[in-house]
DNA sequence: CTGTAATTTCAGTAAAGACTGAAACTTCAG
DNA sequence: CTGAAGTTTCAGTCTTTACTGAAATTACAG
């Protein structure tokens, strides 16, 4: 491997990181190297940067693109397979929203509501399925507010994200405005 | 193993999920036995319930008292150590947040302040900081954002979040108001 | 203190996951 | 079609992580 000074650094970090992010270290690398690179690199080119065998670049690009991370192109007058990682970290976000709620929370979900719907007989499953019911509908809310933020364009997020708990008190605010007028206190807009 | 059936299905598909959340098989079937159990266990009642040789309960204990996700007592006249998961959704949703956020963005943080500090001087490593630039606000408005958040008490949060996407339209709603009283255009507070 | 119950550590083993090189397959220019 | 370039699959090997049982350590009742 003979990357540039910060590029490198940036890279094995990702490497070392990638078993806390539930990756491995060859697709935390690949990832890396596409996201500092100014220009699309063909799985030949990440495999000589990282050191890599030809299989495993080919098995990781495969898993970044399961991930949705990487797009995939091709360059005039070469058959080889060309990769980029988008430079919108906030696309990114969002998409390692979605893949994470897909693998790690959905089937959760799906468990819970099964489980839900059964009638238990036994003391100890009674209170097991109460439990059962409050970590769903935690889970439930906050996947169905992931979606309504997934709605709103990057802008909007960012002024939200930057007033903080600025929000709360806007909601107070307006609480107290409306009841005023109409006398609601339940402040529904 | 002998668990009544939902307590059962539950503890498996923690076990299995497990992997996918970064903690082994050991360590979710006993964060769930212990989440949906109504009183707290010991490491032999563990051990028994799902069939771990005590020192891989011990491990795992360990492991989830390394996350802040159950807590130790003591039962009156015994010796033997009780654990037992807080019940508070929120409260559990609050430590893994941060407990991951320690673990999984602020090395990578504190990699990108470093990278950003250094001046690059190869076009590639150039090209690269400008990414991590991006990569380390974005993280930054993240996590400052998240600070923010756990300020608020749980019932603020969950009616934050059940208002979705009428935020939004709350602080247009806001910024129309102040801007005809005050002429002022940035929605500040 | 002493002895016993409770817990942790640790070395060895088992299981899972990562990585490689060779072979198989796919794609496309000629 | 054919064959060469490009890509993927896969069996075997290596590495890492999980798990166990025995030994060591700790905690405390008497």
């Amino acid at each position: 491997m003979n990357l540039p000074p910060l590029t490198q650094q940036f890279v094995m970090h990702f490497g070392e990181m990638g078993s806390r992010w539930g990756i491995n270290r060859t697709v935390g690398q690949i990832y890396a190297l596409l996201y500092v690179s100014s220009k699309p690199l063909n799985a030949d080119d990440v495999g000589e940067a990282l050191g890599f065998s030809r299989s495993n670049v080919s098995m990781g690009l495969k898993e970044l693109q399961s991930w949705n991370l990487v797009k995939l192109m091709h360059l005039p007058n070469d058959r080889r397979e060309y990769f980029q990682a988008p430079e919108d970290v906030w696309a990114i976000f969002r998409t390692l929203a979605n893949e994470r709620r897909k693998r790690e929370i959905d089937p959760t979900l799906s468990m819970l509501r099964d489980a839900l719907m059964e009638t238990p007989t036994e003391p100890a499953d009674i209170h097991a399925q109460e439990r059962m019911k409050l970590m769903h509908g935690f889970i439930e809310m906050m996947t169905d507010w992931l979606d309504e933020m997934q709605k709103m364009d990057s802008a909007t997020l960012a002024s939200l994200m930057k007033m903080g708990t600025n929000v709360q008190k806007l909601m107070l605010v307006k609480q107290r405005v409306q009841q005023a007028f109409t006398g609601n206190s339940h402040g529904q807009l």
